[in-house]
DNA sequence: GGGTGTGAAAGCCTTCACAGCA
DNA sequence: TGCTGTGAAGGCTTTCACACCC
């Protein structure tokens, strides 16, 4: 349950809220706050929304006035669980795989990718940085050592039932799945998926029928 | 407007569309029908929701019996538009640009990777397959020799707007975004976006207030 | 009997509109 | 006066439940 002492976030919300904190953090220090009007604009979204959005993190707004910007993020980030690292592992590292190891972007957000893994001994002991990747039977000792907390799946589709069940099994409670494929997973883990085709023919669905609102 | 000659189709629907079908196709030419139950199943769904999405597509269905699986893939593929291609211009080839450049499940499935585009002169005159990496100074050139129908947006995010705003003005009508802004465009044009910082802060929010259901 | 197609009910999410406070 | 916080309305999506047809 999402009850921690307050009333339960909407799932709608939740995924909003990566995306106020961006707005925030563009905003820069010279900027002590911001009406919901101004974060809705930079958000692309519209001032209501933002208004119930924030107040389902409790009340951090002062009326005739704003948002106090640095008050805001400060708990923004501590909803997200940005105040401490989540290890993340990568399985499978084809061309995608090896890009996200080589993107900077998660290290110093939070997520750094503390191992790789791949089933191939032609990939395995290859170096990233750091990072050697591991076989695919090492995947539950990974996991412990490192004390992973997201396991990112990049293989191909018919092996990505195997690396999360194992994953799970190994004590992981978040999957974010490239592969294209559906993964079933007990209701206690978080899955999010990343399917490229699949955004594709969304956009060539509303290219033939017109637009309404491709956006997500 | 979505409404060639029946009813309009959700958007939650579209957005199930591309997963039946590959579902369908996982079900190889020995399985003549399926009912809406096995499709829920291998889909990730449920039965109800199959029929009420089958259902604006039109009535594919016998009683009794299920949906004829050629005949609903082929209904479904005409939808979505994959009769014909949709060629894909991708801009920005850094570490994500050039893995989806490398990626090879786009030009078999109907999206052929039609051209690369960078800024960096260092980028510019790479090679990649058949296709040599061209100038950000030739965007329009491109989208009008190559005929794009698809803008994958892969830069660094202080340049997305201006890609975006470029294919726009040479004609893109579908923009996939993979860098990590919000991007504006006009209500014609279709928008799809995919942000890893954000799917990780997802997760982790979950991860602390436990999940109810992280799936999109 | 078996399984689709679909009104109706229920549940979410968004938007409105305005009371209330700085 | 300006802008937040929020009940209420409205819209979209999911789920139910059953008539209907093979």
């Amino acid at each position: 349950m999402v009850e921690r002492g307050g009333k339960r976030i909407p799932d709608a919300t939740v995924a909003r809220l990566p995306i106020y904190l961006r707005s925030l953090l563009e905003l820069g220090p010279q900027t002590p706050t911001v009406s919901s009007e101004q974060l809705a604009e930079s958000a692309g979204v519209n001032a209501a929304k933002v208004r119930k959005d924030l107040s389902y993190l409790g009340s951090y707004g002062t009326r005739g006035v704003g948002y106090d910007v640095e008050y805001l993020q400060a708990h923004m980030r501590r909803a997200l669980g940005m105040t401490q690292d989540w290890p993340v592992v990568i399985v499978g590292i084809g061309n995608l795989g090896a890009a996200l190891a080589n993107y900077g972007g998660f290290g110093n957000r939070g997520y750094p990718v503390a191992a790789l893994v791949d089933a191939s001994p032609e990939v395995v002991g290859r170096r990233f940085g750091d990072l050697v990747v591991r076989s695919a039977d090492e995947l539950a000792d990974v996991v412990a050592e490192e004390h992973i907390a997201i396991g990112v799946i990049a293989t191909p589709a018919p092996a990505a039932q195997g690396v999360a069940d194992e994953l799970i099994a190994a004590g992981v409670r978040s999957i974010l799945n490239f592969a294209p494929t559906v993964l079933s997973v007990p209701p206690e883990v978080s899955l999010r998926k990343v399917d490229l085709a699949v955004e594709m023919q969304i956009l060539s669905f509303y290219q033939q029928h017109g637009p309404t609102s491709a956006a997500e």
